[in-house]
DNA sequence: TTCATATTCAACCATCTGGTTGACGATTGC
DNA sequence: GCAATCGTCAACCAGATGGTTGAATATGAA
């Protein structure tokens, strides 16, 4: 798990990478129009993805000669929660919240 | 923004820093004690703190001969609050959320 | 003063990173 | 079939990263 830990911020570290993600919040799509507004090659393009996938943020898959990139954003999961066990900014009263999910969603 | 979001992603993506900074959670250490679990060298040691230090995870102070680690993590806060923006993994339904939240702190 | 402790600095090294270019394989459209 | 498009691969490059060692600096203790 450290390990997914360190290709998963790794990942994050590129502000190249970030904005692909982003891109990728709005829909899936080929390497090609992901590589567009970008000044650098489509090689370069290319290994940004195959870091992003590494790290399991991102999915691709080939339908006929495009790959379509596909947000997984599951996989900040684990980064994420580590953050929280920093967790002095958490921005809600979690133990308001917690009332309010046993109110919403009671245990069977 | 952009920038302290690399160096902060950067920072974490070292297992060998994010050990330091749970190691920080307990209390706040001299460089020399922060180095002593580890097998590498107390220069080694200095840098990874000074990474960690740039990106505003940790600040140091020296007093006396001894220089004190201290964990900063409201530094983790902006990566976080970047990382909830893919929120898809929050576990709840966030418009109950903002519901529940505008019911217990209703607006002026 | 003198010695020991705490930490950094400087030089060096191997490896990783992020980029380039050009060639290549796979697929589609005419 | 042939040309164009999609994407990766391979080789290369400059600079960053993570480690080492030995010397240097600064403070504290005897």
């Amino acid at each position: 798990m450290t390990q997914r830990l360190d290709h998963v911020f790794a990942a994050l570290a590129d502000p190249t990478r970030r904005q692909i993600l982003s891109m990728l919040l709005e829909d899936d799509m080929a390497v090609t129009d992901v590589a567009e507004p970008f000044v650098m090659s489509l090689a370069a393009i290319s290994k940004h993805l195959a870091i992003l996938a590494n790290a399991g943020l991102i999915t691709q898959e080939k339908r006929g000669r495009v790959k379509w990139c596909k947000l997984e954003p599951d996989a900040m999961k684990d980064a994420s929660v580590w953050m929280q066990g920093f967790g002095q900014f958490e921005p809600v009263n979690l133990d308001a919240f917690e009332a309010f999910l046993a109110e919403q969603f009671p245990p069977d």
